[in-house]
DNA sequence: GCGTCCAGGTCTACC
DNA sequence: GGTAGACCTGGACGC
């Protein structure tokens, strides 16, 4: 456990229009930092690795209108130079996207019979970005082969068996385990402990690769998009679906689960073979929404349940 | 209670 | 360069 003290607050101002309540509190679930961060009446207490050491954030929206911002405290083990608050800042602009300008994206909407839906339900929603890499390849790599459940099973025992805890403002949050923790544990350990399978070893491979030596996360982030995809598959089993899945610039990346759902919207029918449709429907999806296809993907996996009323498919059953 | 089936990808061997 | 098959095992499902 660690104990963590009032160091310092600031805020940042984001791009309107800007929804921080759909960005870092998701209406599919999803969380920004942690899955054990707290969202409680519009305030959101979350926790980041920075610098190898464990930070406590407490954050709100502090205006809403024209030039809406965020009010954040930053809650630490000891005192920060300039230079550590200014990079914890850009950090939090980039994994929060505050800078994003989201007129294009609205303006292709206007004129497409989906979008025109989810946008209207989530005006203001960010892609949320990764605020630190491993627990990102933690995900990468618990989703493979397994359904949903199972993969949050695996994730919640990784957390519980071998990540750490920050104390602050009263509340206490789980974190997920470092590269550095994972490296030392036993593969067999962590089959038994985190019911990981095969995946151990994949997940034990990438931790030590970490430890040796690899590009930060906002290193990657600020590669050009194929060079940063290319440095992310030198980690074993990352490939197409997880380095999209991985970069803050998402694309459109499908899998089982999505084909299903966007095979009923794109092409109006159930597939019986989601994983050979993947290619196509990735194609379609490309070529109606552009360089916009990630952002349709996360605003349309963030409304299925009004997408099915409006548009007569069940979506929600997958 | 027990057996069967398959999952929110990726890699490898083989053609 | 294209593709079938293997990969752990928990949990859902049928009986």
């Amino acid at each position: 456990m660690t104990d963590l003290k009032l160091s310092y607050q600031f805020e940042l101002s984001a791009k309107p229009p800007y929804s921080f309540d759909l960005s870092v509190h998701k209406p599919a679930g999803w969380w920004w930092a942690t899955p054990d961060e707290i969202w409680l009446d519009k305030v959101l207490w979350t926790t980041i690795r920075f610098d190898d050491h464990l930070i406590g954030l407490k954050l709100w929206e502090k205006r809403k209108d024209e030039s809406p911002s965020i009010h954040c405290s930053v809650y630490s083990d000891f005192e920060r130079s300039g230079e550590h608050k200014n990079r914890l800042k850009d950090l939090l602009k980039r994994s929060l996207r505050l800078d994003e300008n989201l007129g294009e994206f609205y303006r292709i909407a206007e004129n497409d019979d989906i979008l025109k839906i989810v946008v209207n339900d989530l005006r203001g929603m960010r892609i949320a970005g990764w605020p630190d890499l491993f627990p990102a390849l933690i995900l990468a790599v618990t989703l493979q082969m397994a359904p949903f459940n199972r993969s949050q099973s695996m994730m919640n025992l990784l957390i519980t068996n071998y990540g750490d805890m920050a104390s602050f403002n009263g509340k206490s949050i789980k974190y997920w385990p470092s590269a550095e923790t994972i490296a030392k544990t036993d593969i067999e350990d962590l089959k038994r402990t985190a019911k990981l399978g095969y995946r151990a070893q994949n997940l034990k491979s990438i931790s030590e690769t970490l430890v040796q030596g690899f590009p930060s996360f906002d290193n990657i982030n600020s590669m050009p998009r194929d060079e940063a995809k290319k440095k992310l598959k030198e980690l074993r089993v990352i490939g197409d679906y997880s380095t999209n899945l991985l970069l803050s610039d998402r694309g459109f990346s499908l899998d089982v689960w999505s084909a299903k759902i966007f095979s009923l919207l794109l092409e109006g029918k159930e597939t019986e073979n989601p994983r050979e449709e993947i290619p196509k429907l990735q194609r379609l999806a490309e070529e109606r929404w552009k360089g916009w296809a990630g952002h349709a993907f996360v605003y349309i996996l963030n409304d299925l349940a009004n997408l099915s009323r409006k548009t007569g498919f069940d979506l929600t059953k997958y």
